[in-house]
RNA sequence: GCGGCUGUAGCUCAGUUGGAUAGAGUGUUUGGCUACGAACCAAAAGGUCGGGGGUUCGAAUCCCUUCAGCCGUACCA
């Protein structure tokens, strides 16, 4: 596992150091000063490839003009045996260093033995994630929302155990509570309309209006004719909702698997409840003393558990104070517990009982208003909720049709369903499209945009490199030409800015997916990979790699198929194809 | 009211620990195949980084303030 773009980092930082050491033992430069120096890669190639701001950073340490110390800095530094050939001074007193072909052979010859797992990092340590994402109500067919989250979370799972995390994909099914209670009810008013006529019972007031409802109704009848038509409420409550769970659940399943997104398991609300876990996390906070009743109800003390994690987290008390800060219901009066309670009992199962080191979930923006709260209950149960649970928001997708918004609702039943998206888009583009914007971006998807948007689709253009490369290759093999081995290349010759750029390019996707990591922002491997395509296109077009002098040609096919490994590899954690012909 | 997210080119968006002349795609204009794949490339034009203060060698980035949009503030899930 290497990482080029760390190693020549560090190596800037030792040889700026070392340089500094013999200046001022020479009596140039003031010795012992800490100086804080960045490393950065300038975005003017001709700035050179990394540079140093230990001048500027040091001016004040060393009571010397920047450029002075960057000249002094220069004087003494031994580029000898480095990835670097040549170290220029600029500006205000950076020190600009230039790469040189041992670190451009060296980038290749990774790429090559690293092969499908370049790019691997030991960030996660071997820690265990569990990364909860989509979790739809099973009360009726997943959007565009869903579809969104669940790109997002499969996608950061993959860059994830990339970046050495053990990882865990579940889906939280909400098989309990009072929406099921809805779900059974809307169920059973349609099936009564189907025997009694659709005049003659009241459909309920909150229930789904959707047409799968229609649809369950008339599978539910097919299969039990009118034998629940005087059922006692609470046999047909049953009956219903379970037969809703049991049409519905399957069908996620299913169409999750479409977009190439499968779980590692399928954790059911219910079975909190009937185990009794979710009372005993409830006993647990009240042992600790973090409830009390009012009105019959349960109440957490959200505000004082929030007021602590506030304040631990470096706020100031008259900011704490300004905060409305309520506490909420875990038990209702009723004696059901509520979602919230349920909730927290979940992630206690996840931290506690599963042992996962990090708990992420894939929320919609909506819902932010309960992550500190989850959080704070899990501090009060001595979990440290506040560190070992993320939350990634994911602003909504906003459906569009002609450029104007539509609303989505599942009441209303006017949702776009996931399942029939693929019949307008390949799943390809539909993983590259969700994935395009960090999850702080709403995304505005236009469906009439989307099915002419074909050759648009930036993920077509990384497509395409993949398999102009694939059928280059071929062209040349049939030529006689194969591709080299790293070490028989001559790094030296491939010194074009275009051959440049690209095998930059190259060394810079290990640190894409640990920043992805690190920012739990998948999207920027599809920013990444449409770069890397472009580089290649340009290099593709200002290079010729057929008729060329054969070490010339060999070190290009070499490169290209460098390329094409890392647009495979990168493509490949985004869950999209990548074609040898298209 | 309080809180979260957002505000950068006509449009859609990038911009890692503060760095040098703020980038890309798309759109507009103009070029490039008797060529390894033109689903490609090159060039031009396009900006008070929402506004105003501050911190410092240096701010789109950090702090304060202000404006605008979306969302949340349930004994719903």
């Amino acid at each position: 596992m290497s990482n080029m773009i760390q190693a020549a980092r560090r190596q800037v930082d030792e040889l700026t150091r070392a340089a500094y050491e013999r200046a001022a033992a020479a009596g140039v430069l003031p010795g012992g000063a800490e100086v804080k120096a960045t490393i950065e890669i300038p975005k003017d190639a001709s700035h050179g490839d990394y540079a140093s701001s230990f001048a500027m950073a040091g001016a004040k340490a060393l009571r010397m003009a920047p450029r002075a110390i960057a000249q002094a800095i220069a004087d003494h530094l031994d580029l000898t045996g480095s990835y670097f050939q040549e170290v220029e001074i600029a500006g205000p007193g950076f020190l600009n260093f230039t790469l040189g072909p041992a670190w451009f052979g060296q980038v290749l010859s990774s790429v090559e033995t690293e092969g499908a797992a370049y790019g691997a990092g030991t960030e996660g340590g071997g820690k265990r994630v569990m990364v909860e994402f989509v979790s739809a109500n099973p009360t009726g067919p997943m959007h565009m929302g869903n579809a969104r989250g669940g790109v997002l979370g499969d996608t950061l799972a993959n860059v994830l155990a990339r970046d050495g995390w053990d990882t865990w994909k579940e889906f939280y099914v909400n098989d309990a509570g009072n929406q099921i209670h809805k779900f059974a009810e809307s169920i059973h008013a349609r099936y009564m309309q189907l025997i009694l006529g659709e005049d003659s019972f009241p459909f309920p007031e909150k229930g789904y209006q959707g047409e799968d409802i229609r649809e369950l109704a008339r599978a539910f009848y097919e299969r039990h004719g009118d034998a629940y038509r005087d059922a006692p409420e609470s046999e047909w409550l049953e009956a219903m909702g379970q037969f809703g769970l049991s049409v519905n659940i399957p069908r996620m399943e299913e169409d999750l698997k479409k977009y190439r997104i499968t779980y590692d398991q399928w954790f059911y609300e219910s079975s909190l409840h009937d185990s009794g876990f979710v009372a005993e996390t409830v006993e647990l906070l009240t042992e600790k003393g973090w409830t009390y009743e009012q009105d019959g109800a349960l109440w957490l003390r959200t505000g004082q558990l929030l007021r602590q994690k506030y304040l631990a987290e470096g706020k100031t008390p008259e900011q704490v104070d300004k905060l409305e800060l309520k506490d909420d219901v875990l038990r209702r009066a009723n004696g059901f517990y509520t979602y919230f309670a349920a909730d927290i009992a979940y992630h206690r199962n996840k931290l506690e009982v599963r042992g996962f080191d990090l708990a992420i979930n894939i929320w919609g923006a909506d819902h932010h208003g309960h992550v500190a709260r989850l959080q704070a209950a899990l501090d009060g149960l001595g979990l440290d909720g506040s560190h070992r649970l993320v939350i990634v928001l994911m602003q909504l997708v906003n459906l569009l049709q002609d450029g104007k918004p539509v609303r989505m609702s599942k009441r209303s039943g006017k949702a776009i369903a996931l399942h029939d998206l693929l019949d307008e888009i390949s799943v390809d583009a539909a993983r590259y499209f969700f994935n395009s914007r960090a999850s702080t971006s709403p995304l505005d998807f236009d469906l009439d945009l989307a099915v002419r948007e074909d050759s648009e689709n930036p993920v077509y253009y990384v497509q395409y490199a993949h398999a102009r490369i694939c059928s280059l290759i071929a062209n040349l093999a049939a030529d006689g030409a194969r591709v080299p081995a790293a070490a028989a290349v001559d790094a030296a010759l491939l010194s074009a800015p275009e051959e440049l750029a690209l095998m930059k390019a190259l060394a810079q996707f290990p640190e894409e997916i640990h920043l992805a990591a690190r920012d739990y922002d998948p999207s920027r491997i599809n920013r990444y990979l449409v770069s890397l395509a472009g580089d290649f296109h340009r290099f593709y077009n200002a290079c010729r790699i057929k008729g060329e002098e054969p070490a010339l040609l060999s070190a290009r096919l070499k490169l290209a198929d460098t390329v094409r490994s890392v647009l495979a590899n990168g493509l490949g954690l985004l869950g999209v194809s990548a074609p040898e012909k298209m």
